[in-house]
Formats: structure tokens, C-alpha cells, sequence
DNA sequence: AACGCGTTCAACCGCAGAATA
DNA sequence: TTATTCTGCGGTTGAACGCGT
């Protein structure tokens, strides 16, 4: 099936909104909510189309928009649900009321890709000076999973539609060294949801796993070992468990010892 | 003041899945 | 069951802006 593209009927309008465009937009939906959104620009005499009327609204004109700058704490959710969902930008702004995910989108490009950045290539540094002092680092692949923000998003990217169901997440830039993860069970992957309130929490057993031993990530490991072993749960499923754990539990949690 | 360059962000595009006929 | 339409999502674009020279 071929849909013809959007916009392409001749007389609608693209580009920046004028006030009088929103201001027509708002007062049709508080009188009539938006309904049908492609017939909507028609009943509310703009001439724009439906998908562009949705997205002003959406982004920008709905009531309950948050507008200014985002908060540390904000920032802080935002790299961690994006450290683990990837660029599912309409999940993380679930988690933020009054956000957008267009927003988010471009608050992840603009500053806190930099930003981690950034601080991943001081830690990178710093990392450097330990293992050149710390010569019993050696069986643990420390650094592997997630030294810098490309290792960051390289995980991410790969739980972002779990494209390479199996086994092995490898490193890209870093030379030697790799993680492995264990073969993941095909079960894992089925649309099961979680049963009845007795789910368990199935841990693999520390020693199956090679993974970093750094501190500064062990909200990564606790994922990783937790979501390839929950029970019964698929990943949409364990969004809110997930996000208990990363955002509010972090510091409570026990990893095993390596 | 003028220019070039980098950054930001609103808006667009195309795709995929859900809903409906 | 199939075809079509609608909606939502993520990637990308480009105008506007700020800053340095």
C-alpha cells in the first residue's frame, strides 16, 4: 500500500505557525476536542493538514505543556531511561509530565549527548590511570560495556528493537577487551506479561557473566542481568518496574559480588 | 557592520502498527 | 481476510539565533 505523502495536495500551508493559526487551532479543539485529525483542519478552516495540526498541538499548544529549561533531575531521567530504552523518546516522555518527546529528542542531541560525552571521555582518562595501577583487573572486562557514551548508545541502540536477540554485545571502540553476555533464552523474547503478582526475580549466576566491574555503571549491569532474567515480564511490560529500579532504587540495589 | 560558523528547536517526512470498513 | 485509513513514532531538516572574528 502507497499512501500519498502528507502534505502533498496543493494550497496547504507548511512551515512555522502564525498565532492566528494556533489561536484557531485551540479554540476548535477546547469547543470540539480534536476528534479526526485529518478532517480537522477542514472543520476548523486551516489550511494545514491533519498530521500538521496534531503535532502543533501535541508539541507545542496543549495545555499542559512544560515549557523553559529542563532541571538537573529531569536531565538525570532522561539519560537514564534513554541508558535504557535507547531512542524511545515517547517513553521516556511518559515519565515526564509536561514533555514532549520531540523535546526530549532534541534536548538529548543538543546537550546531553555532549554532556556525557564529555564526562565519559574524563572517565575514560581516569580509567586509564587505574589499570595502569591495578594489575588484578584483568579477568573482568572492565570498561567494556559502557566506558563512553557510544558504548552507551550502542547498547542502547540494541535493546532499542532487541535487533540482535543473541548472545554477544561487543564493544566497538575499545581495543582488546569485550564483553560477553550469556545466550539468552528464545523465551525471553516471547510476549508473555508478567502473570500474577508472585513474578520473581530469576538472577543468572554471577559467575555465567563477563561484565564490567565498574561502579559508575552498575545501574547498567543490574539491567542487564535483571531484564535476561525476569520472569515472565516482556520489556514494555517491566517499564515501570524498570524505572523503580533505575530511578529510584538504584542505590539499594546488591550486585553480586565479581 | 558584516560575515561565517555552530547550535537550537519547531516542523516535516516516511514508516509501522492499530483500527476500521 | 483484505484493503484502506488513521495515528504515533523516530529521524531529519532548515530557519532563526547567537557568538566570534
Amino acid at each position: 500500500m502507497v499512501r500519498a505523502p502528507c502534505c502533498e495536495k496543493m494550497g496547504l500551508k507548511k512551515g512555522p505557525w502564525t498565532q492566528d493559526e494556533d489561536q484557531i487551532l485551540i479554540s476548535y479543539i477546547q469547543k470540539h476536542g480534536h476528534g479526526n485529525w485529518r478532517a480537522l483542519p477542514k472543520l476548523a478552516g486551516l489550511l494545514r493538514c491533519g498530521k500538521s495540526c496534531r503535532l502543533r498541538w501535541i508539541n507545542y499548544l496543549k495545555p499542559d505543556i512544560k515549557r523553559g529549561n529542563f532541571s538537573s533531575e529531569e536531565e538525570e531521567i532522561i539519560i537514564k531511561m534513554h541508558e535504557l530504552l535507547g531512542n524511545r523518546w515517547s517513553a521516556i516522555a511518559a515519565k515526564l509530565p509536561g514533555r514532549t518527546d520531540n523535546e526530549i529528542k532534541n534536548v538529548w542531541h543538543t546537550h546531553l549527548k555532549k554532556k556525557l560525552v564529555n564526562s565519559d571521555s574524563k572517565r575514560v582518562v581516569s580509567n586509564q590511570k587505574i589499570k595502569r595501577s591495578d594489575s588484578n583487573s584483568s579477568t573482568l572486562t572492565s570498561s567494556s560495556a559502557c566506558t563512553s557514551s557510544s558504548d552507551f548508545s550502542s547498547f542502547s541502540e540494541g535493546n532499542k528493537n532487541m535487533n540482535n536477540k543473541n548472545s554477544m554485545i561487543k564493544s566497538e571502540d575499545t581495543e582488546s577487551e569485550e564483553t560477553t553476555m550469556p545466550p539468552i533464552d528464545e523465551s525471553f523474547w516471547s510476549e508473555a506479561t508478567v502473570e500474577d503478582e508472585s513474578s520473581t526475580m530469576m538472577m543468572p549466576s554471577s559467575n555465567s557473566w563477563t561484565i564490567s566491574n565498574e561502579p559508575q555503571f552498575n545501574y547498567v549491569e543490574t539491567f542487564q542481568q535483571h531484564s535476561f532474567g525476569y520472569n515472565g515480564s516482556n520489556f514494555d511490560d517491566g517499564m515501570d518496574f524498570w524505572y523503580d529500579i533505575f530511578i529510584r532504587s538504584e542505590e539499594s540495589i546488591e550486585l553480586p559480588e565479581f
